[in-house]
DNA sequence: CAGTGAGCGAGCTTCCGCTTGACTT
């Protein structure tokens, strides 16, 4: 028999919580939930008034059985799952689940991970609260009923296998909404005029001013005739204003701002950083790393004071407490920190120490001074113009959080580098050394990132630290969306230099719309979403989730029933699900795109059966329409007539060589010859499928099957020596091996190869 | 891997949030 038993949701941390307290706690863990709503169905009975049909998941019943075990061997039972709606129906689920007395089941919860807290806790117990589970049923059931009753919509609507849910159909949303906001964007140019001044010789030295016209100009004409003025001008300072100004630290790490963080100056993926946070949080090497709150435990801020006045000096400390600002936060946890403050790296791998530092200097800044800067702003008049110029800069005058950390931002322009200005008088006479005027684009909103969509969501309150990564997981699993780059378009970009007193005007080449790794909407996530749009967007709405919190919290306080809350949710929602059922048409997102010039048959664009496609005709007529599936890149919202007849020139024979036909296409993996059932690719830029001859064809051709002749060095049936990407290697059942260095791959023998698999299948198991 | 677009029908898909491994490459 043990004396006490506590559970909490992770392993981790019931790790660390038995070190505190000592010999007569036993502590374990459930691994979060131990109990949902059925698989199979709907799992409710709303007849009833919405009763759960709860079940242990297969993969939990192990855990169940090992805590049932324990709680038997136990005299008093604890449970400490998180303090917040999901945490409290953990507890209530375990005592349902363990036969447990609700009265004599001591409830605790940990502020901080702190022996001081938990033994704070361990002295005032209380019991479940059924309000809060209250209101995670409610939660629970809703998602349920919204996910579970759209989604065989869509599989009768429009395609099998897709989903829509609370928060997924959101994020789809405002990807498609961007994308639409991109392709409608018509970007505009006007004329930016910077100056480099030269300050008077009064001490022989001459310091460069940096100074921007205080207008753009909309035309080359206007920003020319400017120019032109210039080259005439005296140029004097007119006023000189310093302004002192504070910086101030970014708070600690939330789980959202971790993956924003890590992704602009790591650039790691959302699911990434939740990995290697995983591992550091294993190691006890930070705080929990799902958490919404921005709150430092007392230990941590006096920790982190003690490191930053031995490290940089008493006046660089300053102790904070962050308020959360997040909508919907239920800071069951602390911030992500070190857990030990005073270790300013660790061991482990690459991605490791970096992760683990980034939250070190984050968490530290946000304990230290503001910065202090001197901001000063320079006009400059001209004699003949209205239009003169300004300079700004900014000197810190105390680094303070800065000598630490500062923290990244989305914006594309990197144009906040600070600059100095040099020193100069009120009525100084100024000569340029030149003056450019440059034509500057308006930029369409930027496409979202992982990381930026995450923000966006916990912006909204949608989501939870837990979903985030999962969440963009599954819209892009869904085939809603996709992380892609796009070259770009090259543009002209015209300039005007003003220079030694004469006025050239120049252009040169630029690529614009460049992306790296950015979430693009697909057909089908514009069809789905446009659907939800006209069907259901109530749910669809941004302000949804925050809705439904709201009935939520009320529920969680006892001021509203959580059965009635549904009912009123669901009565209207079926009946909108039902009609749309009965009455909607399938859904394709047909768009027609004119006739055919030469045979005036329609063409048309949509979402076929194994996706997008052209369709020329309809089986109205005698003729069979005929088909062509969209490129990678093109969507059926944008694709213009002639874009879609150019889909019908491929595949195209480009004749017969020796007996055989030689046929060039493009396939999922871009543009290919096929001949004799074989496919060869055709050189990105260089050839181009619509124009490539057959003598072209027959050297790429040739070119491969050289090299794949040169890729067998040897063969003994089974095994196989190859020449891969990365060198030789050896090939055996499906799996490759390495061959050690300095050996000679073309001399080894069918032995030599079977003792290199056996070391490494040892080595590896 | 690089196609497909005739039609029928059975059986399957799906949510959000809380936790980690167990898988394969």
């Amino acid at each position: 028999m043990i004396e006490n038993l506590v559970i909490v949701e992770s392993p981790a941390k019931a790790k660390t919580i038995e070190k505190f307290l000592g010999k007569d706690f036993r502590v374990v863990s459930s691994f979060g939930h131990i109990r949902d709503l059925s698989k199979k169905n709907l799992g409710i009975d709303i007849e009833k008034g919405f009763v759960p049909d709860y079940e242990v998941p297969k993969d939990k019943a192990k855990v169940v059985a090992e805590l049932r075990k324990a709680a038997s061997e136990a005299k008093n039972i604890w449970i400490a799952s998180d303090e917040d709606r999901e945490g409290e129906a953990i507890a209530w689920h375990l005592i349902k689940v363990l036969d447990l007395d609700v009265q004599l089941t001591k409830r605790i919860v940990f502020h901080e991970i702190t022996k001081d807290a938990i033994s704070e806790a361990i002295k005032s117990p209380r019991t479940v609260d059924m309000n809060l589970v209250n209101s995670q049923q409610a939660r629970r059931i809703l998602d349920r009923l919204v996910g579970f009753e759209i989604s065989p919509v869509l599989w009768k609507k429009v395609q099998p296998s897709l989903s829509a849910g609370r928060v997924q159909s959101v994020a789809v949303r405002l990807i498609v909404e961007r994308e639409r906001e991109v392709f409608s964007f018509k970007s505009e140019s006007s004329f930016r005029v910077t100056a480099v001044f030269l300050t008077g010789k009064d001490d022989g030295k001459q310091a460069e001013l940096r100074a921007e016209a205080s207008k753009k100009f909309p035309t080359e004409e206007e920003a020319v005739k400017y120019l032109e003025l210039c080259r005439e001008a005296v140029f004097k300072i007119n006023t000189i204003t310093v302004k002192p100004g504070t910086r101030s630290p970014a708070p600690p790490f939330t789980t959202s701002t971790l993956q924003q963080e890590a992704y602009r100056k790591l650039g790691f993926s959302v699911s990434q950083t939740m990995a290697v946070a995983q591992r550091l949080y294993e190691g006890g090497k930070i705080t929990y790393m799902r958490t919404d709150s921005t709150n430092l435990s007392k230990l941590a801020l006096a920790k982190s004071h003690e490191v930053i006045v031995s490290e940089y000096g008493d006046k660089y400390s300053k102790t904070r407490q962050f308020k959360t600002k997040s909508k919907g936060a239920q800071e069951a946890h602390e911030a992500i920190r070190p857990a030990y403050p005073d270790k300013q790296s660790i061991t482990g791998s690459q991605q490791e120490k970096m992760l683990y530092e980034l939250i070190w200097k984050r968490t530290i800044a946000s304990q230290m001074a503001d910065a202090q800067v001197e901001r000063t702003s320079i006009s400059i008049e001209l004699n003949n113009s209205a239009v003169g110029f300004n300079a700004t800069g900014e000197v810190v005058v105390f680094d303070g959080f800065l000598r630490v950390y500062s923290e990244s931002y989305d914006s594309e322009n990197g144009d906040d580098e600070r600059y100095v200005i040099p020193p100069v008088k009120k009525g100084m006479l100024l000569n340029y050394d030149k003056i450019t005027a440059t034509e500057r684009f308006t930029s369409p909103p930027p496409r979202y990132t992982e990381a930026s969509l995450v923000k966006k969501l916990e912006e909204l309150g949608i989501g939870r630290p837990s979903t985030y990564a999962p969440t963009i997981s599954t819209i892009q699993n869904r085939g809603y969306v996709a992380r892609e780059d796009r070259p770009g378009e090259k543009r002209k970009v015209r300039s005007v230099l003003l220079d030694d007193n004469k006025i050239t005007q120049a252009s040169k080449t630029e690529v614009a719309g460049k992306e790296k790794s950015k979430l693009f909407p697909k057909d089908i996530g514009m069809i789905v979403n446009d659907f939800l749009m006209e069907n259901f967007s109530e749910i669809v709405d941004y302000n949804f989730t925050a809705d439904v919190e709201e009935q939520f919290d009320e529920i969680a306080i006892g001021k509203l029933k959580w059965t009635g809350m549904l009912e009123k949710f669901y009565s209207p929602f079926h009946k909108t699900v039902q009609n749309t059922l009965e009455k909607k048409d399938k859904k394709t997102g047909i768009r027609v795109l004119g006739k055919h010039p030469e045979t005036g048959e329609t063409v048309s664009v949509k979402m076929g059966r194994y996706g997008p496609v052209v369709q020329i005709g309809d089986s109205t007529n005698e003729d069979k329409p005929k088909f062509a599936s969209l490129l990678k890149n093109q969507l059926i919202e944008n694709l213009t007539l002639d874009e879609a007849l150019l889909l019908f020139r491929l595949p195209r024979s480009l004749g017969i060589h020796e007996d055989d036909e030689m046929v060039v296409g493009i396939g999922k993996f871009g543009p290919y010859v096929r001949f004799r059932n074989k496919f060869y690719s055709l050189k990105k830029g260089t050839d181009d499928p619509y124009i490539v001859t057959m003598e072209r064809a027959l050297e790429i051709i040739s070119e491969k099957d050289l090299n794949e002749k040169q890729k067998v060095i040897n063969d003994f049936g089974e095994i196989r020596i190859l020449n891969g990407r990365y060198g030789p290697y050896i090939t055996f059942e499906k799996k490759n091996f390495r061959i050690p260095k300095g050996t000679d791959p073309a001399v080894l023998t069918k032995e030599d190869c079977l003792k290199i698999i056996g070391n490494n299948s040892k080595s590896k198991g």
